[in-house]
Order: C-alpha cells, then sequence, then structure tokens
DNA sequence: CGCGTATGGTCAAGTACCTTGACTATATTG
DNA sequence: CAATATAGTCAAGGTACTTGACCATACGCG
C-alpha cells in the first residue's frame, strides 16, 4: 500500500543536484572575478568579461557567441559596444563572409585573456588540491557527460 | 630554460571546470523551469520561483534568504512581495524575534512545491541514469567538498 | 537600567543586463 | 533571378537587480 502524502507534509528538499551545481558556478565565477580585479581589471565582474572566455586566438564570429552565450543576438551586441569601447576586442569584417564580422582581441585584449587563464589555472589548481587528480578528472568527465547528453 | 610566451601566443582556454559548471547549471535551471511551465506553473521561469526551493516546511526568514540566494535583502524583499501578490507564500511574525517575519508557503504554494519537487527528482533519476549510481553519488561528495571549503 | 551598536526589514530611486520588434545587407537555394 | 535564410544593427522597453536612507527590535555592556 502506498502512503498519501498529506498536503503539509513534503520532503525539506534544500539540498540537490541543482543547488550544489549552482553554488560551485557561484563560487568559481566568484573566485575568477576576485583575481581578475585584483590583478586591476576592475570590470572583470560586469557581464561583458563573460564574453572574452569565448574569444580564442583566431577570433570568433557575434553568431556563435551568440550560441555559446545563450544569449539574444542583440545582447552580445551590445557587451561587444563596451568591449570594443574600452579596447579589449575589434570587430574585424569576416573574409569568407561579407556579412559576418569577426571579433578578435586588440593587444590589451591579450594581455586581460592571458591573466583570465591565470587565474582560471589557478582556480583549477586548487580543485586539484581538494579533489585530489583522479577524481578532479572524473568530475570534468562526468559534467562533460551531462553537458552533452541530447536534449530531452 | 622556460619557453618565453610571445604576446600574441595563448592557449584557446574555452573549456575549462567554470565553464563546464555553467552548462550544467544552465541546463539543470533550463529542465527545471520547462518541467514545471509544464505543469501549468507559467511564471516558472522568472526570477521569484527561486525563491521557493529555498523555502522548507516550518518556513524561513528574510535574512536567511538573502544569504543563501547571495542578493541584496531589498532584491529578495521584491521577489517575496511577487509571491506573496501572487499566494505562493504568506509573511508570518516570527515568534522567536518580533523585527523578523517568517515566510511560509500557502496552501498553492505547497501545491507548487510539490511539483517542483517531483521534477526536481525526475533530473536527478536522469543524471543517476547517465552516470550510474555509484558516480552520481561521487559527484555530489566532490560539489559538497568544493563547496564547503573556506573561502579563499 | 540605559546607551551604543548590530540585525531584520521597508521604501524609493536608479542602473545593469537582456529582451522583443523592426530593419538592412549579404548569402544560399532552386 | 526570385524566395528564403543568415549576420548584424538600431531603438525602445522590461526585469532583476542595486544603492541609499530609513524605522523597529534585539543584544552587549558599563
Amino acid at each position: 500500500m502506498v502512503k498519501k502524502l498529506d498536503e503539509n507534509d513534503w520532503p525539506d528538499a534544500l539540498d540537490h543536484v541543482g543547488w550544489r551545481l549552482w553554488q560551485a558556478t557561484q563560487r568559481w565565477k566568484r573566485e575568477l572575478d576576485e583575481g581578475l580585479v585584483a590583478m586591476g581589471h576592475p570590470w572583470a565582474a560586469e557581464a561583458r568579461a563573460n564574453v572574452i572566455m569565448h574569444v580564442g586566438r583566431s577570433g570568433i564570429r557575434q553568431s556563435e557567441l551568440v550560441r555559446r552565450m545563450g544569449l539574444s543576438k542583440q545582447a552580445v551586441q551590445q557587451l561587444l559596444d563596451g568591449l570594443v569601447a574600452d579596447g579589449i576586442v575589434e570587430r574585424r569584417p569576416d573574409p569568407e563572409d561579407s556579412r559576418a564580422r569577426r571579433i578578435v582581441f586588440t593587444a590589451a585584449g591579450r594581455r586581460m585573456l592571458g591573466d583570465s587563464n591565470r587565474v582560471k589555472k589557478r582556480i583549477e589548481d586548487d580543485y586539484r588540491s581538494v579533489l585530489g587528480e583522479k577524481r578532479f578528472r572524473a568530475l570534468m568527465d562526468m559534467l562533460a557527460e551531462l553537458n552533452e547528453r541530447p536534449p530531452d
């Protein structure tokens, strides 16, 4: 016989995967922001800083940024406007498609990216020392599997 | 001899723990939203829905919500205003501290929480079937360890 | 006790971030 | 060479926060 749940009787589900993932993500982001601010990038915590980690050495298209970041194209455009105004990236015409623009780093942008990579490495090293190398790799693998499974 | 990095030479660090965590969190949230919307809670994707998962059966203080959610107290207040207006929660005086208010569910709120728990369970079951029970538990443990380590 | 300070919460005003809608220009398909 | 899709822009608006000023109750301590 299945026990019927009373309307007032529900589990205190205040701890679950989603919550733990959210906490971990928040903390990672906070540590990155703080590291970058400490390195002299005062706006590292602002939204446009998120763009940077998606721009590789060969540049990236705006439309590709839209896909990766899960925002509207107009939002991405505005973030890029800010980065261009700050002299972090440039919009260059795409040689393969004259509708498109290619987002590439300026020298200042490359410096910031370098700092960003250093901070990321430091955070990751901390993770490794907390979990151990083997478990860290297991974590990375599991996250990849979860993220790569087909939608619904 | 250490190789000196050229200014133009930097790694394409587009994949790292932070990115994977962010993706996993985003996806978890999206699946919860979609599940709840499908169950007839059209505003499940809005910000005030996030409050719900922090309210337990015995209620919670606003100030405690502030700590858990990492928002300003004014922001939390506004989210609660919305939930009160929708009849999901009530603000009751706290018997132990007459400055404080205790946020508790209404009957409608308990129904929504029940649906929310069901969707969360379904998502978690999906995680288990992707990773296997043992690895899922390892994931939960690792996230807990990362989140519980003392700040900096 | 009474005073200083910390805590819990409210009210008002502003801002950051992101959205939708309407549009232009180039590419691709048949 | 139309018809449709894709890359991006411009303008306006809304949501989800923030900061600042404030009130009320609790708590520590001479």
